[in-house]
Formats: structure tokens, C-alpha cells, sequence
DNA sequence: GTTGTGAACGTATCAGATATGTGTGAAAGT
DNA sequence: ACTTTCACACATATCTGATACGTTCACAAC
């Protein structure tokens, strides 16, 4: 009989099956698999609330603190949102683990950019044959609307702005919430570099209307469904941008810079 | 003055400056950033050890159980290590995070399969094409070697490890870790449907010498530094793959099974 | 009908214990 | 001298019992 202490009563309740209770892990662990069998077999949709910490301390035989440790860890995996005063809650999927993941892989070090970069150019160029093909009017239409936008920007930040929303528009088009998700995921961590890229662009003498041509290729090709020719005005961009933050990493104030 | 009970002095130390501390955030949030600070910023590297749970607590002038909190959400982005009896360590970078957030939409709907499906063309591809291009020696030395432990295979589950293993090994000499991460990551949530696809291959009327072919291929372009072909070979591979799986999906067996 | 308000509930956090795993150095045995 | 054993200091895992404060909802007051 592992560890039990006070008058913690192992009658909990009349007939608790004990089968779903690995004794060789931790009653965190333990808690944690009890949550996600809730979230994945139980019936609850994203929104739905769990029971509160006390009534999952009881019905599981452990302490609240417990119940509290497993909640924080899923809340960390992207499954459950808590907010004080209110009972857990599942979460809608989201991309926040990958988020994370991608911004402290770039924290650790920096260097990571540059292998960032080729994973997002591998998805994008895929995400847009995949939208060249499958794109809804829906989607083609939120696609040039990002287009015009960018087109409007007149300053740095709102042009990368809407250079991130065309991307991820396009994204969304490819109709692959997977490929969406990891390339919404590296935006945030991808921010400062991005600005960088712009500078490079300009330090390797070339205009913001070259970028405009870059992705009006792209959308023309989306939007006649000529997946090679969108998929390989896509590669050009992204090789682009590539050189552009290359440059921007070998320029002379650029170098020491994390 | 927010929310301070009984003894809880301020005056932790001497000269404890509070601009570190939001106070418009939870307790366990500061603790959380106090301790990415130490990870990210201090000179800690991976296998080294943190503080005490009750150091820390006492240093951040927060009780153990708060303490505690942060360390299980950094323990779940894949950022320490926990260990009963020890203190903890700072992980080595490592594709849990990735893995658990692909186990995660696999298991909220099966539908993802396909999807994953798709990412893992895209990577795969751009990761043969990287390989082609930058490989080492004992990198391609590596990759032979899997190729001969595929090739030497008896029963289904021996191959499949071999598989796994001559994908990784790609990925592995394209020289991008993210990359290899997020395949790696794959691995495991898609295990059965591994399994799945080698028997819808055989449904459709295929055998084994054909994906020992398509390998063949693959490696060959490779050891030829041949990029183009060898990311053609790849992407061939993985659109039989994909069709093999899908014919799976639909076999009178595998229709109703997630 | 709208608006305020308080009780009920829920989480956030603290304090203080006990149980048990880990590592270390001293004591004991060879 | 070398190894083994064991006790002890330390660290985490978990429990109990409180307090503080955010959320919600029904009910009363206007």
C-alpha cells in the first residue's frame, strides 16, 4: 500500500475501479491522463467547463493541489484555459504550444532562425499548391483583400503586418488547419526578423515593389488553380526573403545583434 | 497594495528591485517569466541544475506550492526536467512539446491524419533536398546503414522501425534540427497509422520491393548530391504512402475504426 | 425593465506537515 | 586500501486547512 497518511480513507466511493490507476507513476501523472481522457473521450466540445478542482480532487482521491499541478500541465499543452473564478475549460485548438515551442527554440539560440526560415518555406510552398488547388471564393477573396492591404501600407510596420495576414490567408486557403497552425506559430517569434529581412532587402538595393511583384505572382497563380506556377512563385519569394535576411545578418550593425 | 496575508513580509532581501514583477499578472506567470529568465538569459546550460523548489520560492518571495506551478508548465513546454529527489534540470532541447501537440489533434480527431499527412510531405521533401545539398559522410553513412536494416527486415514491425529510422536519418543529415524535430515528432502519433498504410499498400495490390525501390531511389539521388531528383523521389514515396493510407481508410475493416 | 448587490462558488495562494526518493560521506567489512 | 552499507541531509510529492479575491447569478430595489 503506497503512501498514505492521516485519515486519507481509501473509500472514496463504493466501487471505484482502481484499474485506471497506474501505481508506478506519480498521482499527477495519474491526474493528468484522467484529465485527458475527459477532454478527448469524454463528451465535452472546446468551451465546455470540466469540474471544478475540488469535485476532480474527489472523485479522483486526491488532493487539490494535485488536480492542480495536472490542470496547469495541459493547461500548458494548449488543452485546457483557466481563468480565476471560473472552472476549467477545454480549449479550442490552438497553435500556442507550437508558438512556444518555435519562439524558446529561438530564444536558446538565435541561430535557429535561419533553420526556421527553411521550415517555413517547405510549408508555404506546399500550403500554396495546396491552395492553388482546393482554395474556396471564400478564402481567394480574404486573399486579395490581404493583397490590397498591403498594397495601402504606407508604413514599415503596417505593410508587415499585412504581409503577415496575406501569408496566413494563404495559408488558410491550402485548407490544412495543420500547416495553418505551424506557420501562425512562427509569426510571433518570427516578428523581429521579419523587420530585419526588410532592411536586408533594402541593403541589397532592391524596392518594396519587387515584394509587391513577388506576391501578386503568387495570387495570380492561386487564383487560376495553376498549382506548379503558384508553388514555384512561392519558392522565389521565400528564397527571397531568405537572401534579404542574409543580407540583413552579414550588414555591419547587423552582426552582433541577437 | 494587492492581496497580502499574515506574515508575508516584503522585505525579502535588501535591494530586491520589483520591476520584474507585473503585478497586473498572477503570481505564477511571474514565476514562470523568473524562471525562462534563468533558462534563457542565465548561464545555465542544458543538464544543469536549478535552485530548489524552496530557494527559489524563497527568493521570489512566493510560497513552494506557486513555485511548484511554474515548474510543471515549464516541465511540460519541454523546457526542464523534473526528477523526484532532484532538483530541477534544464532539459535538453527535445521534441516533446511538438509531439504532444501532434498526439493531441490526432486524438481530438482522426480526420487530422490526413493532414499530418501533408505537413509531413512538405518537410520531408524540403529535407531531402537539403540533404542532397549539405549531407556529411557519416551522415550518409548513417542513411546507408538504415537502408540495409529496411532491406534485411523479416516481419511488418521490424520494417517499419527501419523506416522510421531511414526517414530520421534523413532528416537527421539535412543539418536542420527543427526540421528533424518536427518529423521526429511525427513518429510517434503516427505509428499505427504506419501500420494502416503498409496494409493498405498491399490492398492495393502493391509489394514490398516497390517502397524498397522508391527508398533505393531516394538514397541514390542523395549519395549523388542530385537535390532535384532526390526530392522528386521523395515526394513520389510520399504520394504512394498518402494513397496507400487512404486506401486503407477505405477498406470495409478500416472505415469505422479511429 | 433595468440595475445594483450579495451570497455561493471557484480559483489563487499561503502555511505547515508528512512520506518518500536521491546523493553523500562516514562507518563497517573485506 | 578498497568496497559495501547505512544513516542523514536534502529535495520533491502530496496532504490538510485556511484566507483572499475573481465570477456568476438570482433577487431585490428602483
Amino acid at each position: 500500500m503506497p503512501h498514505r497518511q492521516g485519515i486519507m480513507v481509501d473509500t472514496s466511493r463504493g466501487g471505484r475501479d482502481a484499474e485506471s490507476e497506474q501505481s508506478g507513476e506519480s498521482r499527477t501523472a495519474n491526474v493528468v491522463r484522467h484529465l485527458e481522457a475527459l477532454i478527448f473521450d469524454g463528451d465535452l466540445q472546446p468551451g465546455q467547463f470540466l469540474p471544478s478542482e475540488g469535485e476532480l480532487a474527489a472523485e479522483m482521491g486526491v488532493s487539490r493541489l494535485t488536480v492542480r499541478e495536472g490542470v496547469r500541465t495541459l493547461e500548458a499543452r494548449g488543452l485546457l484555459e483557466v481563468r480565476r473564478g471560473r472552472r476549467p475549460a477545454v480549449a479550442h485548438p490552438n497553435a500556442a504550444p507550437l508558438s512556444g515551442f518555435f519562439a524558446a527554440s529561438l530564444r536558446r539560440d538565435p541561430r535557429n532562425l535561419l533553420e526556421l526560415v527553411e521550415v517555413r518555406l517547405a510549408l508555404e510552398v506546399h500550403a500554396t499548391t495546396l491552395a492553388a488547388q482546393h482554395a474556396t471564393r471564400t478564402a481567394l477573396t480574404s486573399l486579395e483583400l490581404a493583397f490590397d492591404t498591403m498594397r495601402q501600407a504606407t508604413d514599415e510596420e503596417s505593410f508587415n503586418q499585412a504581409d503577415v495576414r496575406f501569408h496566413a490567408m494563404l495559408a488558410a486557403a491550402s485548407g490544412n488547419q495543420m500547416i495553418s497552425f505551424l506557420i501562425e506559430a512562427m509569426d510571433e517569434p518570427m516578428h523581429e526578423s521579419r523587420l530585419r529581412s526588410l532592411r536586408g532587402h533594402l541593403a541589397r538595393g532592391r524596392s518594396m515593389d519587387d515584394i509587391m511583384d513577388e506576391h501578386a505572382r503568387i495570387l495570380a497563380a492561386v487564383r487560376e488553380r495553376d498549382a506548379r506556377a503558384a508553388a514555384e512563385a512561392m519558392r522565389e519569394h521565400l528564397v527571397q526573403t531568405r537572401m534579404d535576411l542574409r543580407a540583413f545578418l552579414a550588414l555591419p550593425t547587423g552582426d552582433g545583434q541577437g
